[in-house]
DNA sequence: CATTCGTCCTGATAGC
DNA sequence: TGCTATCAGGACGAAT
């Protein structure tokens, strides 16, 4: 289930194996994979062949490739070493997606749904895939556009002030230097919500999904339903601190994965799951409580249609709208 | 406009 | 054994 600690370490593992490539040949295994891509998965494929990858860019949980000679690039522009891109490809792992670097000698995995191939490199592997088991994500092409506060349009290589355009709506994450905790207090105040709700609102801060929302409510002893305008500055900067805490410990440890359907670009599983306080933990003791020497046990709520695991002592339910 | 809800999707697993 | 029901959840568009 990749938040943002797995899709850095996708990546970082894509800038070490693409960076400066040419896509060759693409495979469209599965359409349902580019349903994403308006034009359909020949106009995908017709755009991508002869593109040559210049930089890896990460937004939450979105990642692209800004490429260089698309056909549907505008012609001239920046100086020939350092061309201007205007198109990326953009890749979102979904539930279950992985993208792996695989020889041609490889066997096709069940769920391939994409297969890139690339310009020859030396001790590299010759194929970009996209697998996808549950197919919540997808590949598509997007445009290249200005950002709103002129800042790079994310974690990249290179940074550019672009951003993707399906993703010009993602708020910067807490990892990012350019993120801005006085804007996310402000505009989480304004809100009618529970705080988990907005936490999972990408919009408002992105790359927090159903796990590591969990463990950051649990390590700043905030409940999920706890109303966004109640909260004081201080909450919201430990929830934030605590997510931000949560998140550079996975990306330490490579990424967290639970079931086997997440990887990194290499295929590691990642190995993080081990440290997760509340999340999966139903039944079990809550671990800040024991070394107090009380005794409590991690309950399973539903919320929004997701589960949601919390400490009932150490994080007690807001009241009647109170708290 | 802001917020919430339904939908997409497959495979593992539990229960009968 | 073999069937069905349940569950996992990111993000978008529809509904309220």
């Amino acid at each position: 289930m990749p938040e943002l600690p797995e899709v850095e370490v996708v990546r970082r593992g894509l800038v070490s194996w693409v960076l400066g490539r040419t896509i060759t040949a693409v495979e469209v295994v599965d359409p349902r994979s580019v349903r994403r891509h308006a034009l359909g998965p020949e106009d995908f494929a017709g755009n991508l062949e002869g593109a040559r990858v210049l930089d890896v860019v990460r937004r939450g949980k979105f990642l692209w490739l800004p490429l260089a000679d698309t056909p549907a690039a505008a012609p001239g522009g920046g100086a020939a070493d350092a061309p201007t891109p205007a198109v990326a490809l953009m890749a979102h792992l979904g539930m279950s997606g992985q993208l792996l670097m695989q020889d041609s000698s490889a066997s096709d995995e069940r769920p391939l749904k994409v297969r890139l191939r690339l310009s020859p490199a030396e001790g590299m592997p010759e194929q970009l895939r996209f697998v996808d088991q549950r197919i919540f994500g997808g590949l598509f092409l997007t445009s290249l556009v200005p950002t709103a506060d002129g800042g790079p349009g994310g974690l990249a290589e290179t940074p550019l002030p672009l951003i993707a355009a399906e993703a010009s709506h993602i708020a910067r994450d807490p990892l990012d230097p350019y993120f801005s905790f006085d804007e996310f207090y402000r505009r989480l105040r304004a809100r009618k919500t529970g705080l988990k709700r907005a936490l999972l609102d990408q919009g408002l801060v992105s790359g927090i999904g159903n796990i590591y929302a969990d463990e950051a409510l649990w390590k700043a002893r905030l409940h999920f339903a706890r109303p966004t305008d109640t909260l004081r500055r201080a909450d919201a900067l430990r929830v934030l601190d605590a997510a931000r805490g949560v998140m550079t410990d996975a990306l330490a440890a490579g990424g967290t994965s639970f079931d086997a359907l997440y990887v990194n670009v290499n295929g590691a599983s990642g190995y993080f799951d081990r440290s997760l306080n509340a999340y999966g933990r139903e039944g079990e003791k809550c671990k800040r409580c024991a070394a107090t020497g009380l005794v409590s046990t991690i309950r399973r709520d539903q919320f929004m249609n997701r589960s949601s695991y919390t400490c009932p002592v150490c994080q007690p339910r807001p009241r009647n709208g109170r708290w």
